[in-house]
DNA sequence: CAGTTTCGAAACGCTTGCGTATCGGAAGTC
DNA sequence: GACTTCCGATACGCAAGCGTTTCGAAACTG
């Protein structure tokens, strides 16, 4: 992907600018059609570049995606830290307006669909976006444990999924939005669930 | 689809087995490799029937695939009418079982994802087998209300979600088994979540 | 048996997308 | 200025899949 600029090689040096565009209309595509109706020339279309420009520094469509998707930057958020219903509410409230709204909603929902085919693609997503998020929501819970407002005997990872999941599911279904007042509820029913 | 069989027509009568064969092979297909990747070729081949035999019956993909979805029979599951937890756990351990096991899991997976491409497929999906499911949900959970054990200003739809999509979102991605004790786990936590 | 319709098999034209090749011009290095 | 590499545009060969057509055989009706 990017190679040494140490040593100049001669001749006409490949323009940095095309394979930023390349890489922004690959995620573009992505999150607005899906891996599977994502083309090639489509891709070069958009990014105002000649098919070859994308050819001559990417093998194929697996590898343009692959690298578009690993030169992603998560916004990193770190919960202020008050109380564990305060830190997971803010956690899901920008879940919710990050699934919601723009590219990275979009491309989200596009490879959860879609890593049922290309399960490399969806492991990479995970490690890169899902990841971080629990591993914050999982100190949070802990946190929990320790201050004694949540059951040491609660297994973390499903209470994430509690969280987590119905949010995920509204989105990629009902497409409803889902308000403040639904995430509210969902926080509270399951802290009442697992306190001690 | 099926037509009037009253007046017989002369010539040779079309095989009701090819149909029938047509149609399973549509519904193996669309588990195993979803719509897109879904072809006719391939239907007619795994039914042992030639190409000509279902664009005779069908315009096109499309109607094939809506008619073999609607064709379909959902296993009709009524809880046992014991408590609501036990019903609850009923309804999730069979959702469970269905969703891991066998082509129904397969289809709904890929119906799920697909549906973001076919919101027409999608919304008949949903129809058929998500809206009976969710209807008995809410029956029990109105039943909880009524009895006293679930507060009154619950959000049923979203008691629900909490309830379902976990496990959903968990044979979706991880696919590693859901056990019983998870189910329990949450059951019990959301329960203890939304009572008085 | 004559007439009609379906069946399987095969071939066809069409479109889409892939990945490659060619070519003149542009952008750099020596 | 000679050389090298990249760029855009265009065309190409290839494969897959759609939906159609043709054809001889099979099935059923009168």
């Amino acid at each position: 992907m990017i190679e040494a600029i140490t040593e100049r090689r001669p001749g006409r040096p490949r323009s940095a600018a095309a394979a930023q565009a390349i890489l922004d209309a690959t995620l573009d595509l992505l999150a607005e059609e899906g891996y599977l109706a994502l083309t090639v020339e489509a891709v070069a279309a958009r990014a105002g570049v000649a098919k070859t420009t994308v050819y001559r520094r990417w093998a194929g469509k697996d590898e343009l995606v692959m690298d578009a998707l690993c030169g992603m930057k998560d916004l990193e958020r770190v919960p202020p830290g008050q109380s564990v219903r305060d830190d997971l509410l803010y956690m899901l409230q920008w879940m919710r307006s990050v699934w919601v709204a723009g590219r990275f909603g979009g491309l989200m929902r596009r490879l959860a669909a879609d890593g049922i085919e290309r399960p490399d693609l969806y492991r990479e997503f995970r490690a890169r976006f899902v990841a971080p998020r629990r591993a914050i929501m999982r100190a949070i819970i802990e946190r929990g444990k320790d201050e004694g407002s949540i059951r040491p005997d609660v297994d973390v990872e499903w209470m994430i999924a509690m969280l987590v999941s119905p949010i995920i599911s509204a989105v990629m279904t009902h497409q409803d939005p889902v308000t403040r007042r639904q995430v509210d509820f969902i926080v509270d029913t399951v802290l009442r669930g697992v306190a001690p």
